[in-house]
Parts: C-alpha cells; structure tokens; sequence
DNA sequence: TAGTGGTCTAGACCACCGC
DNA sequence: CGGTGGTCTAGACCACTAG
C-alpha cells in the first residue's frame, strides 16, 4: 500500500489514516458498496489505537463517504457525494470579505398583521401583529441584495425598539435572537417593479431569493426574503 | 444551571455536555464572545474526562458556534451562525425522494472544442476536446432540470464509451468519476428559447441555476450547469 | 448471540502562542 | 515561560443488530 511505509515508522495520526483510507476509496482499492475492514483490524494494520482509527473513520462518516452501522461494518457509500456548507450570510461581512464598502437603508418599517401565507410559515396566530421590515443593501454604493422580512416580536420583543439604522435587520436578528434552527430555500423569481426599482434591475429580471425562516424552539423568530441584485452568484464549495 | 442535576449523578455522555454547553450560549449564559471555562474546568464541572468535554467543544467548534486556540482558550463566536449542507444533488434520488418516477433523455452528445470561457474554468489546454452532453430531466414525465455539461476525456476517459442512455451523465459522473473537490454557484438565470422549449418555460422566464465544478487533484472532471424548471424550489436546512 | 461501532476513562505528550 | 487545546493510548463497557 502506497502510504503506509511513512505510516509504519511511528504513531500514525489520525489525519495521516483518514488520508490512506480516502485514498483507497477514491482510487477504487475500496469501490463503492464495499466493506471495510474492522476499527480492530485496521488498527493492527496502522499500528495506532483503535480510537484513532475510529477518529479517522467517523470524519469520513461524517462527509458521507462511508456509512458505519452497529453489526454490519463499514461500507464505501454508494454514492460518495460531495457536501457543501451554506453559512447563512450577514450581507454585511459577505460584502465587506469582497472588498467592497457595505451600506444599508430602512425602507419600510411597521408594525401589521402579516399575510395568511406568512402567518402559516411562521406557525403565528390569527389576529397579532408583527413587525415588518424591509431594507436595502449596498455595496460600494450599489444595490446589493433587498432583504425583506417579518419578526415575530413575541420571540423577539426588543426588536420592536430597535431602530434598525445603524446595525440591519439582518445582523440584528443574528446577533440578538439566536435561533434553534431554520430551513432555507433557494429559487429564481422575477423582478417586480418594487424589486426592480430598488435593485437597479428591469422588471422581470431573473433574481437569485434566498427565502429563510429561523426557529428558536417551536416559536419562529423571523421570516426573511433575500432578493439579490441581477447577476448575482451565490458560491460555495464542495468538499470530498 | 438547569442541564447539571441529572449530569451530576453519572457519568455524562457528550452530547449531554453539548446540550448543556450549547443551552448557555443560546440563553447567553455566555454571550458572544465571551471566554468559555477550559476544558479541565469543565470536565471538573460535568464529572467526566477531559476527553469528553474536547469532543462536545470540538462539535460546537465544527458548526461555528465557538471558536478555538491553542493558548487563548476557546470563546463563544461573534457570530453564532448556522451552516446548512447543500449536498450535490443526484437528480434521479433527488425525484424519487418527492415520490415521483424519473426519466432522462439524452438530447445531444457530441464531441467538441469547448468555448474560451468553459476551457478556463476547467483549465483545459487549447485545441483538447471534450465531450458535451445535454440531458433532460423528467418528473412524472413533467420536464424538471436541465442538465448540460462538458466532461473532460483526459480525467474521465470512459466516459467517451458511456451511452448515458440508461445511467444519466449525472449520475454515471458521480458514481464514476470520483472527485477530490469542487466548487458551486448558484444564479438565476432568464431562459433563452432553448431552455425555455426543453423546460415548458417561457423565455425570459427566471430559472435557478447551479454550475459546478468538479476537480480530481489538479484536473478538472466535469463542469455541469443545471437549470431547473421555473418555480423550482433548492431548500436546505439549517443547523444551530 | 456474537461481532461491530460508539463511547468513556485516566493518563500522557506535544504544538502552539499569549503573556 | 506556562497554560491551552490537540492528539494518542490501552483498556473497558455498552448499544445495537445481523445472522
């Protein structure tokens, strides 16, 4: 085997095994659906503790190159398919880590009983009012992305004082109502002229929405509707 | 501390200490930022090896929530973001998951010199050809996504005997063509009459676009750029 | 039921880097 | 320099589940 004669001479760490052991699968030595020897054995072989071995395996476990059950071993997935961590962004550090002076303004700001469509998103009651804001970001000067977005203020009470002029809505609710958990979604949807006009954008442009809602517990903390400007890309990276 | 009675009577495991730890930076026990015990301090506090405080902090550490070093100790991060993965879709498990049956046709397979802008991005040398696929994807016979890509022959080279008839390029690729990384981007792109006739879109309609490229050391695989059907919906979740 | 991964322990050494 | 996280070890027990 191609790199345990580096791995003989001494305590293997347990990146050094991971990367013996990604090597073998992405070289085929292990296809896909195969089973790989046991942490015992494999452990003998690299002459390092079981736990390191183990180290080595639950981080491929992890990335979904293999799949380890109980009884049963581990197996190579099927399909060793690349993962890729979308961070939610603050527009602000997204713009700014681009090199680009970052701006935002206040466009709207009331306080009203949202739609039925966004009641239900946000699992809300009939009859309460939220807090709906909508806010413009730029960067260098330029329309960036129009974040448009509900806050429960029952998850999220100071919100209602907050002004939102100096720190956005965006970094506020990161900032000051951590949430439990959330599920985002990506689409492509067509400028409308209030869109457009604020993107600097023609109606009917296609524009990457990020639509996102966060959690705490069961109660929502807000809704947010992300329209990026014309062009944009939206990059992440994949890994094995 | 609201998580510690029923730690102190055994030994606690460390999910246990993770849920106690991740409950008082999202109550702001300690606030962003703050400076968290080191690890003897909590493994004292918990009643457990130091080991097990490392792996519940090394978790936190993974998904952002803390961050690390080596003598300054570990502090609650500024940003306690959440990370969704986005993982890289096969479309045919991606359709059968929503419960509907996949089909794909090969609409054109063709060798050819790839354009200037597609021969960068895949760091080919001028004058090599590579082999460029266009695939359609059906759900319940309705078109889904539209797959186009160029696979480079000299990373892949069984692909240029592949039909692509039964096993869809995109699937033959990943289960074929390992890579070792990749990059992604997401847009939202107009439909051009192509796109708009395969997809039963109209042009111009606004259609979420993924472009990926995958690498298998220093050589490119694949570059894939997949355009879904109008309306279509990529969702992720979202972690603490 | 037996074999596998999952976890915990107590101890040790090391790499890093703020003080 | 000394405190911190990062890692490795040898051993142990447990949880799960395939055969």
């Amino acid at each position: 085997m191609t790199g345990s004669s580096d791995l003989a001479e001494g305590p293997a760490s347990w990146r050094a095994v991971r990367a013996e052991l990604l090597r073998r699968i992405q070289e085929r030595v292990w296809p896909p659906g195969a089973q790989i020897p046991n942490e015992v054995d494999l452990a003998e072989e690299f002459a390092c503790a079981r736990a390191t071995v183990s180290r080595a395996l639950r981080d491929l476990a992890e990335r979904g190159l293999v799949t380890r059950k109980r009884r049963a071993g581990t197996r190579v997935a099927d399909n060793p398919a690349g993962h890729a961590t979308l961070r939610i962004p603050i527009l602000r550090e997204e713009i700014e880590a681009r090199g680009s002076a970052h701006r935002h303004a206040v466009l709207t700001r009331r306080f009203a009983q949202p739609p039925a469509a966004t009641r239900a998103a946000m699992n809300l009651a009939e009859g309460v009012e939220a807090l709906a804001v909508s806010t413009l970001h730029l960067a260098d000067g330029r329309p960036y992305a129009l974040d448009e977005r509900w806050i429960n203020l029952d998850a999220a009470p100071a919100a209602a004082d907050a002004p939102f002029d100096v720190v956005s809505p965006n970094e506020w609710l990161v900032r000051n109502a951590a949430f439990t958990h959330g599920d985002v979604a990506l689409s492509a949807t067509a400028a409308e002229a209030g869109a457009a006009e604020r993107l600097n954008a023609t109606i009917g442009d296609a524009l990457l929405t990020l639509e996102r809602v966060t959690w705490r517990g069961d109660r929502s903390v807000t809704l947010a509707r992300i329209v990026f400007a014309p062009g944009h890309r939206l990059r992440v990276d994949l890994s094995p």
